[in-house]
DNA sequence: CCGGGGCTTTGATCTAGATCAAACCGACGC
DNA sequence: GCGTCGGTTTGATCTAGATCAAAGCCCCGG
């Protein structure tokens, strides 16, 4: 079909449901024909999920994929005692699962009310295996999470908890809209003790560490989740 | 050439260099076609590096990929102020290097005596542009690594010192060499103050730890680097 | 045989962040 | 309007691990 050949000029047989998708531009669906998108649109279903839901359970078998939409995913590991550290967030339109493996090493759970394109295993574990640029597309995104995730030791395992805490907003502030490069004003899609499992302290400190930065006028918090940043720079100088 | 199919059952093709290698084995070049391998042994060199050689600095481009071949890499990332984290560990067979881009994130040092096998990045590229089994492998590495990372951020983050220090000891026991599962005995690839700067402590916290192992009859240590594991279930008990 | 330089161990003290405890705040159901 | 409940803040105290300090050990070179 000639018009594969143009698949962004318009999109008129993109379906309906893609056409304004995060992941259409951004995410993994950006690399595939339109009539690859209409094939795998006929498998997979957009779920709504409040937040605290289980996405997917450590060592559990998960039978589908997903796209995160819209909302925050968090990733997270537990030790037999109940220690528990969040290894990852995953924001749209970020690909969501462990490819190549039944099971996930990772608990998977709704940080705020998200939505989910989701695929199922065997669906896109075959369009992968017919489209080598969807699975370099998957690599891109698993090479960015190794980077994220080897910044993130470094602060987990070097920094002090007020630049932990500091190096947390600035890494939402980058994220959480994929529209913006630096936002300015956001609200926290974590609690303190989530944040507290992100950055390996105790919900305590993190609460200290954020009302000095309120004391230090780097941020205001109004109603305990939304921050605004006065100045990014210092923020960022923060983050050591 | 009918030989092709039947690769697994000799390697009379194979380049002599690569016969007994790891990464023929276990490694990204198991994926390769005889005809392939030997094309691509006329690009690449085996090189000698001593411990502590710098082989690939943060923000700097990066000439060549390589496999480990013998010994092992330490990744590291510095702040401004010179706190160390070390961000990963390569043994053999791992591939070496951060594909997709022209600059590395982290900083790539020989922790012993290396042996590596350098592969020019364009003629790697090529290579997995042509051959989607490559990218593949390579994926498949790419995302154990992640799941490596991502499990080395909850020792950061939520264990004890001496949890700490019995995790890397059992890493290394289930690393290092690569015909091994568990190995009972073996050689410290880094001094106490590297492996510090894989746990997020000081030397003397490491130090001490491993002083306490030894009291305890988990372990005994020779020269420094050279430990015997004593009880491997006791051990694995202490990473927590 | 002696001296110096890495690396490591061990000891004494200090402190960032944990832990324990109490109060606060806003939302919600009754 | 009032109690209660999840999440948060703030304060007092405690402790794991950092920091500071001093030997010790091993290897190498003279």
């Amino acid at each position: 079909m000639a018009m594969d050949t143009r698949k962004d000029i318009h999109n008129s047989e993109v379906p309906v449901l893609c056409q304004s998708c995060e992941a259409r531009h951004n995410g993994m669906c950006g690399v595939l024909e339109p009539s690859e998108l209409v094939a795998l649109s006929k498998a997979t279903r957009v779920v709504k999920q409040p937040a605290g839901a289980e996405l997917a359970a450590e060592a559990e078998p998960v039978a589908s994929y997903a796209n995160v939409m819209r909302g925050v995913v968090k990733l997270t590991k537990t030790l037999e005692d109940g220690r528990q550290q969040i290894v990852g967030l995953q924001f749209a339109p970020d690909f969501l699962g462990r490819l190549f493996t039944q099971s996930s090493a990772v608990t998977a759970q709704a940080a705020s009310d998200v939505e989910l394109c989701r695929v199922p295993r065997a669906a896109l574990e075959r369009l992968i295996a017919e489209n080598p640029a969807l699975e370099h597309r998957l690599m891109q995104q698993t090479l960015r999470e190794l980077d994220e995730a080897r910044d993130w030791m470094v602060t987990l395992g070097r920094k002090t908890a007020a630049e932990k805490v500091a190096s947390f907003l600035y890494l939402i502030a980058t994220h959480l809209d994929p529209s913006k490069e630096e936002a300015r004003h956001f609200d926290l899609p974590l609690t303190r003790a989530d944040i507290a499992d992100f950055l390996g302290l105790t919900l305590e400190t993190v609460s200290r560490q954020l009302s000095k930065l309120r004391a230090d006028q780097v941020i205001a918090i109004a109603n305990n989740r939304h921050v605004d940043v006065f100045d990014m720079a210092r923020l960022k100088k923060r983050c050591g």
